[in-house]
DNA sequence: TAGATCTTCTAGCACTGCTAACCTAAGGCG
DNA sequence: CGCCTTAGGTTAGCAGTGCTAGAAGATCTA
C-alpha cells in the first residue's frame, strides 16, 4: 500500500514535471519548440517515457496544459471584477482577459487553437471551461441569456488574437477596451 | 521577347497552379496535408520546383493564398451590404463575414493565423487587407473612428473562430449576429 | 552546330511524432 | 533466501516533414 502510493506519487510528480516543462518551453520558444525529444531532455528521461504518462502524445500534453489555463483565466477575471458592476465590471473583465492572453500567449494558444471539443455555454462542458465562461457571464448582469456572453467572449478572443498578431494599433488598446465596455456594459433589448 | 514572355507566362501559370493546388488541398484536408511533396505531386513536378517559384517555401505559398482571401472577403462583404445602413448593414456584413469564414475555413485560417505583418487600420497596410478593413468600417457610418471598426472586427474574428472550434452553440448563430448588430448598429458615445 | 542558360531531377540532410523490442531493476511469494 | 513476474526505462528505427546541393537534361542564343 505504502509502496503502491509511493509509486503513484512518483508517477504523478513526473507527470507534473512533463506539464511544467511543456508550458515553460512553450512560453519561452513557442509550441513548435515543444518536441518530444526536448521534453524528454528537460525531465531527464527518454522519449518513450512521455507516452507512458500521456498516451495521446503531444496533443494530450497540450490539452492538459490548456485546461489548467482556463482555471487560471477564470481566477484572473474574477479577481479583477470583484464587486464591480456595469461598465466598470466589463472594463475590468476585458482588461484581465486581454492581459492574461498577452502575458501567456502560448498558453492561450493551446487553450483555443486546440480542439478541446466542448462548448462554453453548455452544462456538461469541462468544468474548467464552464468556470471561465461563468466568470464572464457574471459581468453582464441578470436579464441576459448566454448569447450575450458568447458575443462578448468572441470580441475578447478576437481582440486578443488580432492584437497579438499585430493587426491592431497597439496605442489604441485602451480605446478598444473602452469601446467594448460601452457597448456591453449597458443594456440592449 | 516573345520567347521571354512565353517563358514568363509559363512560369506564371505554374505559379498559379501551385497556389490553386495549395488552396484546394488545404480546403479539402487542412494545411497539415499541404506538404511540399503533395503539392509537387499535384502539379506534376518534383519538390525543388516549388522553391523556384516561392523562395520562402510553404510559408510564402500560404501567405500568397491568404492575401487573395482578403480580396475575396472584402468583395463578399461589400456585396452583402449594398446600400443598407445601421443595424441592417451590420447584420449583413456580419453574416457575410461569418459565412465566408465558415465556407473557407482553411483559407480563413491562413489569412489570420499567419504573421502577415500588417495592421488593418493603417495606411501602408497591404492593399488587400486595407480594402477588407474599409468594407467593414463603412457599415459603422460616419462619426466613428477606426477604433470601433477594430472592435467590430475583433468580435467577428473571435466569433468565427469559436464557432468553428465548436465552442459556441450552433443553434444560436442567428441570435449572436442579432446581438452583435444591436450593439454595433446604433450609436454609442 | 556549339555553347550558355535555364529548368528539372536525384539524392540526401536534419528534423518531427511515435512505436516495437529488449533490458534492467524492483516487488511479491513459496 | 532465491525465483519469477512486472513495471519502468532504454536503444533503435519507421515514416514522414521542410528544405537544399549538385548533377543531368532541355531549350534558347549566337
Amino acid at each position: 500500500m505504502a509502496e503502491a502510493s509511493a509509486r503513484a506519487r512518483r508517477a504523478a510528480e513526473r507527470r507534473q514535471q512533463i506539464l511544467d516543462a511543456a508550458r515553460t518551453v512553450a512560453e519561452a520558444e513557442g509550441w513548435a519548440a515543444v518536441t518530444s525529444r526536448r521534453l524528454a531532455d528537460v525531465i531527464g528521461y527518454t522519449q518513450p517515457v512521455l507516452y507512458a504518462h500521456f498516451a495521446g502524445g503531444k496533443t494530450e500534453i497540450m490539452r492538459t496544459v490548456a485546461l489548467g489555463g482556463f482555471t487560471e483565466l477564470a481566477a484572473a477575471m474574477r479577481g479583477a471584477v470583484g464587486r464591480k458592476t456595469g461598465v466598470r465590471a466589463v472594463t475590468a473583465v476585458a482588461g484581465a482577459y486581454l492581459d492574461f492572453a498577452a502575458a501567456h500567449p502560448s498558453l492561450y494558444e493551446a487553450m483555443f487553437q486546440l480542439p478541446i471539443d466542448a462548448r462554453f455555454a453548455q452544462e456538461d462542458a469541462e468544468t474548467e471551461l464552464r468556470s471561465a465562461f461563468e466568470a464572464l457571464a457574471a459581468v453582464l448582469g441578470d436579464g441576459h441569456d448566454e448569447t450575450a456572453t458568447e458575443v462578448l467572449w468572441s470580441a475578447l478572443h478576437g481582440m486578443s488574437l488580432l492584437e497579438r498578431a499585430g493587426r491592431m494599433r497597439p496605442e489604441h488598446h485602451a480605446n478598444r477596451v473602452a469601446e467594448l465596455a460601452a457597448r456591453f456594459g449597458s443594456d440592449h433589448g
